[in-house]
DNA sequence: GTCTATACTGTGATAGAC
DNA sequence: GTCTATCACAGTATAGAC
């Protein structure tokens, strides 16, 4: 389970040009945003010319479109899965664990989303999945009568991405994958809890 | 309590010129980022022209400097009080309800460090925030041992944090101040409590 | 204290040699 | 497919009029 996107690298090859300057456009972004990185800090991390760059990909927008894209696929996928099976409790047990492995799946695109969506309405990748986002909340939010109810929901996703995100920067040590994800599913779950308890019991 | 920053404005006089830059540079920073903030930007914002801007500011540095050096004096003082109540559980309770007002006064501040602080290091203020929240995290996560509670303090602070900041992005409704602050110290703590549980009866 | 005018740097992007 | 050379432009910052 969560297969890592990164393919091994072919006998003598190096991954394929775009691959690695998609990489390497990714991190940046996540790290310095997309407004304060440079094509020709990219083309640099990426051992390639600022030229190249915009040969394999049109523009830099086209290169962020690029880089978030399938981090919005499977959003969307996540989601419209929770979107059929919104009654039951067990679904919402999967939802957690498959909103979890997706913010550990797509913790950079995640990053540069929620860092930058306000600020980039326009490039596709970002209005989708901001729509997506407000689809979630609004559906998963529509059951949640009071402010407590709603800043659960909020705090529970919120805190799950940022402690993905941002949590290293404080010199913390990484934690074993598995270990992390059922912490993460635990703790998230259980602040949840009280909302699936109302409303299944209602 | 939570005393506003935000002066009344004085009878025909309009708010001081550099309090309204410093206004207008501090909600670009938070939105746009500092790299995707000009000067230009700033000035239209604020009703001046850019070389006005940087006469009350000597450099776009030195604004972002003095637009979050405020928040940084005020998240020094909740910790360093944290550390020498570090024992009690009183404490921690008292903790949790300075460190949400803190949230709730800065926001923009908070939203500005979390999302740049690892790219704009060498700013004073950035690194001084990176510093306080290193000591905090070390500090509080001293006595914490298993994954799942260093998990647990990370998703409760970013959750807070990131729910005062980004969830209004989805057309949240703003909710009233003081049961927003409740609700959120009510969440925050119940998170923290299997750690506070464990460690005072050990 | 605020403005216009200007200098200089670095950006995203294009054209064309190899 | 990758590079160098070049362009037009926006960015920060400075000088000086008012």
């Amino acid at each position: 389970m969560t297969t890592s996107r990164i393919e091994p690298e072919a006998p003598s090859h190096r991954q394929s040009a775009s691959a690695e300057i998609l990489g390497a456009a990714l991190e940046q972004f996540a790290t310095a945003g997309f407004a304060g990185t440079s094509l020709q800090q990219i083309a640099d991390a990426a051992g390639y010319s600022k030229s190249s760059v915009l040969y394999h990909f049109t523009s830099k927008e086209a290169l962020l479109e690029a880089a978030i894209g399938p981090a919005v696929d499977r959003l969307e996928n996540v989601l419209s899965g929770l979107a059929r099976l919104r009654e039951s409790s067990e679904a919402r047990e999967l939802f957690v664990e498959e909103f979890i492995d997706f913010l550990l799946e797509y913790r950079l695109e995640v990053h540069t989303f929620i860092n930058q969506g306000q600020s980039l309405v326009g490039i596709p990748g970002i209005d989708r999945a901001n729509a997506v986002l407000g689809g979630l909340t609004s559906s998963f939010a529509a059951g949640l009568t009071t402010v407590e109810e709603k800043l659960r929901f909020g705090v529970a996703l919120g805190g799950a991405a940022y402690e993905l995100v941002a949590s290293m920067n404080f010199g913390d040590e990484e934690f074993p994958h598995e270990e992390r994800r059922s912490a993460l599913i635990t703790i998230v779950s259980e602040l949840l809890a009280p909302i699936q308890n109302r409303q299944t019991t209602a």
